[in-house]
DNA sequence: GACGAACATGCATGATGTTGCTCGTTTTTG
DNA sequence: CAAAAACGAGCAACATCATGCATGTTCGTC
């Protein structure tokens, strides 16, 4: 037992690296030693992994955060759940808009994980209500159009009778969007009427409309209805989707992927 | 933060060398090497790298920023100058607000600093079209509204013709705005005319407007003008403002308060 | 329960990068 | 035209880095 406390697992360190690298952007070997209790030898092993999976960039005697990298974490309620399956949903989302749509991106941590893949498309422009979306694009990457309204807290969105005269003003080549329950006879749900009253406008000027939705929401119905199956063009979600559910929408023209 | 005296980490003094110009847009060579506490020859070889990378072009003494950078200062309250002359302008204001109004909150750090005081309002009603105060106010705080628009990623606000229909359907008791330039002659002027046209809207919906701008910005003007003297009831600045100015608007019936 | 492989960590060493100083040259200023 | 300031190049001192090796721990396997 040579470590008190926490026998520092790398991945704990390297998460703490990252917190800290987000609060303040830069960051000196010695004192991350100092602050880790590890050997700076440890530290910039560390460095050099997280350097690969393009977190920071190192510089002599230290490193910096990444540009786009927020500055303050918001707070991280339901990302990692289930978090290996959303970011496989998000990747499949990709082929669905092109470098210079304009494209509707909802709120809900799915779509949040494809907000994080646009960073590097700076021809794209979105339209979202989300303020975790556009606190992700704050430093770089699409050119953001946020609809106006009132924030609701739980959701981290922009919602409301107030977010109407700019969505009605807008047009998407497709919308991205999220559910918190879903059934083919019951159609999509969310909790809060006002919200469902902006995923509404936004679907009716799009285009084309993709769900992202993970198996887990599948035969949950909640208390406001925002669109039904055949408002859907696509639907992306993960394998251990109920069958007997995705070939009903397939059957309403609907394209189904299970990733 | 443990922070003493900055044992160096060149990048760092690089960025700290960008914001310093970005500010003002000179900086000579000992001026430099005394607010970094580096040697001169350190900060030519700085100045010399930051040149091949475009960011500034040298001269005899020190060095100037390239064209096409804007004049605006970064916004980053960190290593924003006199902070705590916009803390005590801050404090100031609170008095002109009561605990159940509706007022509106203009970006720009001064204004973020009283967003920051008002979380322990939570019968508050905010208007804003800053990214930074509603992020302050995220987790917990008043009710918050936030305009639609662009995001102008430089000044962190959502700005131009889409912020037009919420800010027409909503009133203000008080709108607390902030400033680039500042003069009795030339009005109150920032550097892009879609924020100006978004600052000028949410003034003519206000009951009354406050404006918060320490020292610094008296007698700059920038491209775009969004308000004269006559459309403020309050300003509120620090002792260091010129007297002669502060003069010319008392007697342009506005209350001015030099913190 | 014992053994061994895989891994992570810490330390030592030669290599590299950075900093501040000196000195001769160039530029500005009066 | 001369004095003063600023500049660039080279050098020594120092900090930081990458690599190889030894140690300790955690598994899996027998």
């Amino acid at each position: 037992m040579s470590t008190d406390a926490t026998t520092g697992l790398a991945a704990e360190r390297h998460q703490r690296i990252r917190d800290l690298l987000r609060g303040q952007r830069v960051a000196r070997v010695d004192e991350l030693s100092e602050v880790l209790k590890v050997s700076p030898a440890t530290i910039r092993r560390d460095l050099e992994e997280l350097e690969r999976h393009g977190v920071l960039q190192r510089v002599h005697g230290g490193a910096v955060a990444s540009e786009g990298t927020p500055e303050e974490p918001l707070f991280d309620d339901k990302t990692s759940i289930a978090a290996s399956e959303k970011e496989a949903i998000a990747e499949a989302a990709l082929p669905f808009l092109g470098p210079r749509d304009t494209i509707y991106l909802d709120g809900g941590s799915t779509v949040l994980a494809l907000a994080r893949r646009l960073q590097c498309f700076p021809q794209l422009t979105v339209v979202t209500n989300s303020l975790r979306v556009a606190h992700a694009f704050s430093g770089t990457g699409p050119r953001v159009i946020l609809a106006g309204g009132e924030l609701r807290r739980l959701s981290q969105t922009f919602v409301g009778p107030l977010s109407r005269h700019v969505l009605a003003s807008t047009n998407f080549a497709v919308a991205f969007v999220g559910t918190v329950g879903l059934s083919f006879a019951d159609g999509l749900t969310t909790t809060d009427p006002a919200e469902a009253f902006t995923k509404e406008l936004a679907i009716a000027h799009a285009q084309r409309v993709v769900l992202l939705s993970d198996s887990a929401k599948f035969g949950k119905t909640s208390l406001a209805r925002f669109a039904t199956a055949s408002d859907l063009d696509v639907l992306i979600t993960d394998r251990r989707a109920p069958a007997a559910e995705l070939a009903q929408f397939r059957n309403a023209d609907v394209q189904v992927i299970a990733v």
